[in-house]
DNA sequence: TTGTAAGCGTTATCAT
DNA sequence: ATGATAACGCTTACAA
């Protein structure tokens, strides 16, 4: 460690430790020239401050936390860049945690970040649970936190999301353009903030359409991708649907990898629209049409919100829904 | 915040802090009832160790620092998780940076980094750049570096790569073998490590096939796409390869989005072998052939002996190359 | 088996 | 404009 302190400093320069303090802060007490010597010196000695020394007297520690589901989908991948980047000009560090799709990994993860190790805390929910006290704890001790894309309404707080709703009915809407009349609905979980206002954009536009809801047309994601894959070609083969809405990236891949195996024709007899940020679905066969959220910009927003609430003295964060646009791209898988 | 501390504990079970702290940590010092009504009591108020306060006294932070060069490539995005589990597991927690590419950001977050903050780095280089003389310095400042994917062999420490070298000399070979005489090769940059090991095995391998090394089939990556189309597409043009090697997911897309342009039929007239970790990869059109490298365990590995040698004292890291197999998935592209 | 006290490096308050 | 000092919460000799 390089083990240059404040005190070291001090004494090269003949000044007290606590004159160093200052000029380094720029405080306003500190002679000019001094200022400039002390950091001279700070400079020349590679002197770096030890953050657990300020956090311990300052009761901050320039941190956030970020708990994520998963990180190799490509919208977590993306929102963490965001938050890493507002994060980065603000000189915060983050903490990252992944749990895995799991709300026992979460609560492990928040309740280890009291008492000071992080100021503030990122999360998209797991989603395997419906009870978030633990959250509310972690806010009663006076950690906030800011929800992003999987989020609970009731929590009290700032929460980032794309629009799912109308994104669902923008979904919907789009197959029965394309002349689809049997359209079969790919969900996460019913516990998933996204997934459960998807669902509800997909019902709305069925209504809408005159088209009766049909419950055997939905399907439940699992963590297991062949089990997703027969899930998905037993209700090709048992309800023939003519199009399908992905809410995730993961199933729209298992629901091609299902429909080949089955030998249809994606874009023809089934057409398939996916919820998804990879930049590649573009090359697919057929390329898939997507309904893209700004993920970069979620996280982005997520952290800058944080940060800013951190930075206000008294300032609480607003019980409110942000909610950034998603693009649907037209590809051929919808034909 | 949670502000419970081992004073207020002391407090209330009318014991002194130090056997508190003793009794949390298991001392054979301590009575066994008394531990029992210590964890009881920390357990019903949630009490949360502050690990400034804990870090400023032990000098270690229980943190590591993981520098990649961006996230969002499925390799680094793995890798992360694969540190991630491996850290969590051992109760050490990850702060992240994202270089984007530029070893400047790299630098000012390594410098960042001294003093405590973390207890050792994991990194995987930039790349833009050959003068690692900070990584050096920290390593003397007693801060343990470990480097996995792109490195710099000269640089004395532990190494996780894949097997670059062969794996160029396989990508290449499995083109040969499917008939292509004219391969060029998709280079990230000539000063990352992985990129110099591929682009040396490809070398190899053309050399045991009699084939003459043509300067005029190598393209570099830019850190734009339109740029890395229009690049391959020149050469496409100009020197009618009928096989490429794309050292990086994004060039395999970039090669897929040339040859679309130019109406050229991969996997007939062109072969094309991307390095890639993308699952989604057997989707395109058609599915790309890849060299997939052992992400998650690569970052597993990396973070299991950084943290082997901070739990062991006088323990120093290897200078050592851990070399993982990857994996050659043969698909349409080079049928 | 338990308690006392010093100290980690910084900052904030209060002198000078 | 600068300095002395206490305190942040924890750990660890050392003492009891």
């Amino acid at each position: 460690m390089s083990s240059i302190t404040i005190k070291d400093l001090a004494q090269k320069l003949n000044l007290s430790p606590s004159t160093i303090s200052k000029a380094l802060k720029d405080s306003y007490e500190i002679n000019a020239e001094t200022k400039l010597r002390v950091k001279e010196m700070a400079k020349q000695l590679k002197y770096v401050p030890n953050s657990y020394a300020a956090g311990l007297r300052k009761k901050t520690s320039q941190t956030i936390a970020v708990i994520v589901p998963n990180i190799t989908d490509a919208f977590f991948a993306k929102a963490i860049y965001g938050i890493h980047s507002a994060a980065n000009q603000n000189n915060y560090n983050v903490l990252i945690y992944i749990s895995s799709e799991d709300y026992k990994n979460e609560k492990l993860f928040i309740e280890s970040l009291g008492n000071g190790k992080v100021d503030g805390i990122i999360i998209s929910l797991s989603g395997n649970n419906n009870n978030h006290e633990y959250i509310r704890f972690t806010q009663d001790e006076g950690l906030p936190v800011v929800l992003f894309d999987c989020v609970d309404f009731d929590i009290d707080t700032t929460k980032i999301i794309s629009d799912d709703y109308t994104n669902g009915i923008k979904a919907t809407e789009h197959l029965l353009q394309r002349g689809c009349r049997n359209i079969a609905y790919l969900g996460i979980s019913e516990q998933v903030s996204t997934d459960i206002s998807r669902r509800e954009g997909y019902k709305f536009a069925l209504e809408k359409a005159h088209i009766a809801f049909d419950p055997e047309l939905m399907i439940t994601y699992s963590h297991n991708t062949a089990t997703n894959i027969s899930r998905i070609k037993s209700v090709l083969q048992n309800k023939k649907p003519d199009g399908l809405v992905a809410s995730i990236h993961d199933l729209a891949i298992a629901a091609y990898y299902a429909c080949n195996e089955l030998n249809i024709k994606i874009g023809q007899e089934v057409k398939i629209i996916g919820f998804s940020n990879f930049d590649a679905v573009d090359l697919f066969n057929p390329p898939l049409t997507t309904i893209t959220q700004p993920a970069f910009n979620i996280g982005e927003q997520a952290a800058t919100i944080l940060i800013q609430s951190l930075e206000k003295k008294n300032y609480t964060l607003k019980n409110e829904v942000i909610t950034l646009p998603s693009v649907l791209y037209k590809r051929a898988s919808t034909q």
